[in-house]
DNA sequence: GGTCGGCATTGATAGGTATCAATGACCTTC
DNA sequence: GAAGGTCATTGATACCTATCAATGCCGACC
C-alpha cells in the first residue's frame, strides 16, 4: 500500500504542471512528506474560512472549489483536476470550501513541514509562484466566460476552455475523425452552479447548439464538439486563439499511447 | 523632480500591501531601480499579449485590466488602484490589456532587474507570493459577484466589494451619519463591462435600488448606501462579513486626519 | 422484478435584460 | 453665447432566462 502511494505520488508530481520543473532533490523532499487521500463524491475536503493543515495535489477526479451564498445556493469558483495543487500556503484561512466533485484522490503535504520546504527550496517558491499566476489568469479567464449574457455562449467558452486545459488529459478529451469529444465531470447542477444560471437553461441551451449542428450530445455527459469555429463564434471569445487550439487538438489526433 | 519622484515611491511602497512588509535594504534596492511613469486617460500602458518591460505600482488614478472580445467589446475583469502592483513576473506574455480608466501614476520596476532582485530577496519573492495570493481571491470572490442572476445584485456586490477594499483610501470611500458614501471611480461604459451587462441596466438598476431606500445617488459617480443589510441582501452574499465590514467603517468614522 | 431516488429533460409563464432610439445634462471649445 | 461632444438617463419592445411543475430515464437497492 505503501508503495502504491509512493509510485502514484511520484507519477503526479512529475506530471503536475506546478511541480515538473523541480530539482531532484526537492522533487523527493516533497514525495517524502505527502501523504494519500482519498474522498467520496460529495464529501468535504477543505471548509471554507478553516486553516487548512495542508497543501494537496490532485490525482484523479474533480474537486470543486466553491462558495455558499447566503441563500444557501452555491456557486462554484473553479474546478481542480489532476496535477492541480490546493490549499494556501504563508497566509490565512481558506475563502472557499473545496469538495470532491466526484470520487478523488490527492496527495497531502503537512502545511508546516511544506512551508519549511518552500523557504528552504528557492526551486519550489518559483514553482508555486508561477503555478498561482497562471491560477490568476485563469480565473479571470472565467471572468470573461460568466460575462457573456447568454448562456449559450457560457457554455461554449466552458467547453472550449475545457479543450485548451484539459487537452492532455485524455478521459475528458478525445479528438476523433467527427470532431472532439469532451466528457464533462460534473453534472448539470454542478455546471449550472460554475456558469451561474440553472440546470434547465444548460439543458436547453446545450440542446439548442445541437439543433444548429455546432454540437452533438453523445449521452448528457459526453459531447461532440462538431463546429469549432461556430463554437468560438458563439462563445464570442477571441475566435483565432480559441479555433488554433481546437486544430492542434483535431491534428494531434493520436489513435492511443 | 527626482526628489518629488523618490518621495512618492517611498510613499507608495510603504503604503502598497504588496511591499509594505520588506526589509529596508530590499525597499531600498526597490526605490533605487524605479522610475515613476504617468499615463492620461484612456491609454494603453501594456498590451494583451506583449512582454512587458516592467513590473508596476500604482501611486494614484485607476488602472483596468481588461481584454477585447472578438467582436470588438471589451471586458474588464479587473481594476487596479494606488498600492496594486501589476505586469507579470518569470513568465511569459501578459493575458490582459492595461489602460489607464482615469489620469494615473505609477511606478516602473525593469523587469530584468526586478526579477533578479527577487532570486537574490527571498522577502521579495514572499511578499510577491502573498500579493498573488490574495489577488487570486479577489477575483474569485469577482466571480461570486458575477454569477449572480440580477444586475442589482451585481451592483450591490461590487459596491460592497469597494467597501471592504477600498475601506483605507478616503478619495474613493467615506462615511458619514446617514451612510456611506462611496465615489465610483469609473464611468458607466466601465461598470458595465466590469459587471458584464450593459450601461442602460446599470442606470436602471442603480435608480432601481434608489428607490427603494437602499442607496441615494448624490450624483452619477457618488453613490451613499443607506441600507446596509438590504444591499447585502441584494447582493446575496454572506451576510454576516459585508455587513461587519460596513459596520466597521461606519463606527471608524473619522472627521478627518 | 419492483420500487425508490437522483438526474436530465421538457413545458408554460412571469419577470428581467439587451437592444435600439431619443432626450437631457454638463463640459469643452470656438 | 453657440456648437459640438461625452455621458447618464429614460422609453418601448423583443428576446432570453428563472421559476415552478411534470415527465421520463436509469441505476441502486430490497
Amino acid at each position: 500500500m505503501t508503495g502504491k502511494t509512493r509510485k502514484g505520488t511520484r507519477l503526479a508530481l512529475s506530471g503536475s504542471t506546478a511541480f515538473s520543473q523541480l530539482r531532484p532533490e526537492t522533487r523527493d523532499a516533497l514525495e517524502a512528506m505527502c501523504r494519500a487521500k482519498s474522498y467520496r463524491a460529495g464529501q468535504t475536503v477543505i471548509h471554507a474560512q478553516e486553516h487548512s493543515g495542508f497543501i494537496g495535489c490532485v490525482l484523479s477526479g474533480i474537486l470543486r472549489m466553491q462558495k455558499t451564498l447566503a441563500d444557501g445556493r452555491e456557486h462554484i469558483v473553479g474546478l481542480l483536476v489532476e496535477g492541480d495543487t490546493f490549499g494556501r500556503v504563508f497566509d490565512g484561512a481558506a475563502e472557499f470550501t473545496i469538495e470532491a466533485a466526484t470520487d478523488a484522490e490527492f496527495c497531502a503535504f503537512p502545511r508546516t513541514k511544506f512551508e519549511a520546504l518552500m523557504t528552504r527550496a528557492p526551486d519550489l517558491e518559483r514553482a508555486i509562484l508561477l503555478n498561482i499566476t497562471n491560477e490568476l489568469d485563469r480565473a479571470r479567464e472565467w471572468l470573461i466566460i460568466l460575462s457573456n449574457q447568454k448562456i449559450a455562449g457560457r457554455i461554449s467558452g466552458f467547453l472550449l476552455l475545457l479543450c485548451s486545459r484539459f487537452r492532455d488529459i485524455d478521459h475528458i478529451l478525445q479528438p476523433s475523425p467527427e470532431g472532439i469529444e469532451v466528457k464533462i465531470p460534473i453534472n448539470r447542477a454542478d455546471l449550472a452552479h460554475l456558469l451561474g444560471t440553472r440546470p434547465e437553461s444548460i439543458s436547453r441551451s446545450l440542446h439548442s447548439l445541437r439543433d444548429q449542428g455546432v454540437i452533438d450530445i453523445l449521452e448528457p455527459d459526453r459531447i461532440l464538439i462538431r463546429d469549432t469555429k461556430a463554437l468560438a463564434l458563439a462563445a464570442d471569445v477571441d475566435e483565432i486563439e480559441a479555433i488554433s487550439t481546437l486544430q492542434d487538438l483535431l491534428k494531434n489526433h493520436r489513435p492511443e499511447h
